[in-house]
DNA sequence: TTGTACGCGTTATCAA
DNA sequence: TTGATAACGCGTACAA
């Protein structure tokens, strides 16, 4: 763990010039240049980043935030991914902090990451209020950006995706292919994703002039399995549906399921749509339709802005993704069944 | 962005104090307490965490080394899931760190989280050498473990799994059941797990007399589509098998469904093995049998010795876990259809 | 029980 | 072109 002072000593220079040939800003002879680097090698030195980090009020780290209620297959790998993709194009590290299972700890998450002096921070909330997301852009310094919420005071740090749109989109291609009833299955009610797509199902259902039943709402927890519960509910319940609408791919799985073991046919009897477009799901069951959350470009985009801002940059007001339905209920080459 | 000689300052006392207040060690005053305490809270103060790591030459931070090849689903969660768990609740943070694609975007990646003066590192390598490793165990000061490899020198800093006793294991269990005529589809073969899976593979039939036949083996690149490749490519060729053994779920999921349209009946004229056994597969395809991966207890047993090291422990020598595999080709519910 | 003074390893501002 | 030297914000022996 040599020090910048031994290499100084072993160049036989001071330690401001081996800060400025390690940093390139100011003028140093070729001639010393060569015994500092000669020196480095040798020390086999490495620069504390905490110190440089200390001095210059700046780490090239940027901080997420993440709930670890998302840290479940697709969707998460794809969003870390797709962070750590970006940032490294940009010669800037990824910190990623567990925003845990409340609204505290992912204040918490927050401040720590602050207290690190991260450039930035990102936050992938999930149970923070919008409201006090504005108080905390306004708190902190440094630039604080949202994924998949809409805030009400600064609509340029935040980028978010119409989910109520979504599910509007959703119910409305059911009933534009003649299904008038239309099951929900939403995801736990506690995230305003699963609250906004509801209310953009009833919404559509409204708008068409048909009736919102509460009996074909039925809550999950974004599992398979409970998916498949959820469609047990509904088959006990005895009303009759034609097209099931599931607040993800995991939960429209899980119904897929169900409704195939209790003999109904799928998409002929009854059609399934999904969220967020998990590639798996579509390889095994063709018919099972799905509104792409584009979360990949989301976490893109807001990287791009968060790199603007500490570049000097300003922001942009275009920060509203939709999603899109895929639909598959059509093709050809039908659904996945396996002979015994 | 108050210092603490702010609130010293306010409180009336040396900075020196307002420490001993914040880390608890050392005797003050109730009163003068209180009186830091109360100009804590009137100045927002908070602690610079770069200034106390400088200055203490500790983090509470583990640093964690992936490769974004891994990127991708179930796995990937699994992994970063149980690590944040743990170590939170050892009161650390996990700062994430992309391996990239290269042995020597690996080496940078460590070397980042030295710099940043983390407690200690954790490598789940993709294209360093174990004996590089080994090597780089002896040069860092700081504590460094390594999981899914075994390490020739440093046995007790990494934790591994038995990839070729899994695929052994396998295999001998397929033939046990009857089977003479065993396909592979294997992972991309730089990497050493596919390499350990296969090789189990090859050693089961040989101890069982069976010739190995490379008309059977066949290479993926763990995708579910490019397993569907594969059993392409193995129907094909024309020779009979009884059996498939696919180097990960994905890629089983694959074999299944080409097998599916290809007519074939599974598990009755063909059984399928895949590795890792994620939540989603076994629910929709109830035959597919799966060797069970024990990622999440290889790294929460890495983080538990990191962490014993730190705190000054020692380590376990008894680092070998193995997996466990899970046959449901006769599961009685039978595989996942859906009628059209 | 409290304060002084120095060190942690950099960067940055002056002079020289 | 280079070298002292003062920050950066905190922890901590050592004194008082």
């Amino acid at each position: 763990m040599s020090t910048m002072q031994e290499v100084a000593n072993k160049a036989g220079v001071s330690k401001a010039t081996v800060s400025r040939v390690l940093s390139g800003k100011g003028y140093v002879s070729q001639e010393t240049k060569d015994q500092v680097f000669k020196a480095i090698e040798e020390a086999g030195y490495r620069p504390n980043l905490l110190a440089r980090n200390l001095a210059t009020s700046k780490s090239m780290c940027i901080g997420l935030v993440v709930t670890n209620t998302l840290y479940n297959g697709n969707y998460f790998s794809e969003l870390i991914s797709q962070a750590a993709k970006k940032l490294d194009a940009n010669g800037r590290q990824l910190i990623l902090v567990d925003g845990k299972h409340s609204a505290e700890e992912e204040r918490e998450a927050i401040q720590f990451l602050h207290d690190l002096r991260c450039d930035g921070i990102i936050i992938y909330p999930r149970f923070l209020s919008v409201d006090e997301m504005d108080e905390i852009i306004d708190k902190y310094k440094k630039p604080v950006m949202v994924v998949n919420r809409k805030l009400r005071k600064h609509q340029s740090h935040c980028i978010y995706c119409d989910h109520k749109g979504s599910g509007f989109q959703a119910t409305q291609a059911l009933i534009e292919r003649g299904h008038r009833n239309i099951a929900f299955i939403t995801g736990s009610m506690d995230s305003p994703t699963a609250i906004e797509r509801l209310s953009g199902y009833k919404e559509a259902l409204t708008a068409a002039g048909l009736p919102v039943r509460d009996s074909l709402i039925v809550q999950g927890k974004w599992s398979a399995s409970s998916g498949a519960a959820a469609t047990e509910t509904l088959l006990a319940a005895g009303d009759s549906f034609s097209a099931i609408i599931a607040s993800n791919d995991e939960m429209a799985i899980g119904a897929m399921k169900r409704l195939n073991d209790a003999g109904m046919a799928v998409p002929a009897q009854v059609s399934v749509i999904g969220f967020d477009n998990i590639p798996t799901a579509p390889f095994l069951i063709p018919a099972l339709s799905s509104v792409r959350d584009p979360v990949s470009d989301m976490i893109s985009e807001v990287i791009s802005q968060m790199i603007s801002m500490l570049d000097g940059g300003y922001l942009s007001e275009q920060n509203k993704f939709s999603s899109v339905l895929i639909f598959r209920d059509s093709v050809a080459d039908g659904p996945f069944s396996v002979k015994k």
